[in-house]
DNA sequence: TAACTATACGGAGGCACCCTCCGGTTCGCA
DNA sequence: TGCGAACCGGAGGGTGCCTCCGTATAGTTA
């Protein structure tokens, strides 16, 4: 809108992820910049986190100036680090996607293939649901920013593969699906879940929906 | 296609004057009441008129001081006649849905019955397609209050009949398609070229994909 | 350890927009 | 023509957005 956005040429590098409590977290740009500062990164991640409860708990909308109280830090700070809102969601977006899909390899690890593979893509759908309007958003963004996008869907999709194969190889599901089968179908159901009429366990129940469809002619039927 | 709004107010008016079924045009709350006073009349018009170029010059979200002042009118009037904008953009929607359903009784009488058709989907998208984020902000709507637009959809329907029996009464177009195929198609359309990558040609062109497909194996060919 | 500097912090302030409220005006009817 | 109900308008208080710049501090060097 007639709004300023200046959108200056802000480039938040952080790219150092080393030792990780969060992986990675790349802000858009810059690489090779100096890393951030101790109580940047701080900050960084206090915003994120705030953020990410602010807008499940009243929508993407959530005042910024009431998520940098929350988050403990001034305004400005939250500006700094993220000039607009759409940078903020893509913010919360990244991290909860890395989190996602490092639980990936945690429940292959912990469960039967299958259970980790259904208790996954539960997991995905929840977050989707979980914030309203979210998603909404995101996919407004990526019809026009879909570089952003690129990287996030790499992971999401080497994670479903991850679980998919392991399940697969064990004969619990068939073998004829792809992880772009699977994250479509997914995202399917996150988009449908999102809007007004938000309802987590109507997405659970779809979820179930195209578990089954996966299970359907698999070799070890339970 | 410039055509002067007198027709619609005056069918407004006369179905206000049959009693019983209000339809949902009158301002909310009137509940069985005297008619509008004229320059309440006159007003609503103005709004509506002012809010349906804003809407597609600057997007939804466009300031309502600006829609007021436009309008020739108070800010307090706008809100008494729309207490949200919600209101408003549904009154924008309603009054272009009844024009656009006009239209079509025009098109049979002048142009050759698939023409007729054809010009009337394109100008269906083209409306969407005109107005940046009202599709969007009408679909978070529709979820949420279906029975406001129990009547617009009444109204299209009948239009759409009307069109695709006459053009298949001359065996221009298939005989096969239905109504409610034909809404949902063009719909889909108007969903699809919202959005940022905003481009009526692309619409265009969607449109006349639908149209052809309309054409195939129909009696006489051209 | 102290001094230094690049970097980050914070919040006051200006602006845009939202929405309400109520004194003044106008319409339509008798 | 007169009257009351209905309508008009815009001032004003409130909220949220975003910027700007003086102050604080992490990290580095001597």
């Amino acid at each position: 809108m007639v709004r300023s956005t200046t959108t200056a040429e802000q480039s938040q590098a952080d790219q150092q992820s080393v030792e990780g409590q969060q992986p990675v977290v790349t802000p858009v740009g810059a690489e090779g910049c100096r890393p951030m500062r101790a109580d940047a990164r701080r900050n960084r991640e206090a915003v994120l986190t705030a953020a990410a409860s602010a807008f499940a708990e009243n929508g993407v909308e959530s005042p910024l100036e009431d998520i940098a109280r929350q988050a403990g830090v001034g305004i400005g700070t939250l500006y700094r680090h993220f000039p607009t809102r759409e940078e903020l969601v893509f913010g919360v977006y990244q991290r909860e996607v890395a989190q996602l899909c490092e639980s990936a390899t945690a429940l292959v690890d912990e469960l039967p293939p299958a259970e980790a593979l259904q208790e996954w893509m539960r997991r995905f759908v929840l977050y989707a649901a979980t914030k309203r309007g979210l998603v909404g958003m995101l996919r407004t963004m990526m019809a026009d920013r879909t570089d952003l996008f690129a990287e996030t869907r790499v992971r999401i999709r080497d994670a479903a593969n991850l679980l998919l194969t392991s399940a697969a190889a064990a004969g619990e599901i068939r073998d004829d699906i792809t992880a772009e089968d699977l994250t479509r179908s997914i995202g399917g159901i996150c988009m449908a879940s999102d809007g007004p009429v938000w309802s987590p366990a109507n997405a659970g129940r779809l979820v179930d929906l195209v578990f089954d469809g996966l299970r359907f002619g698999a070799p070890n039927k339970r």
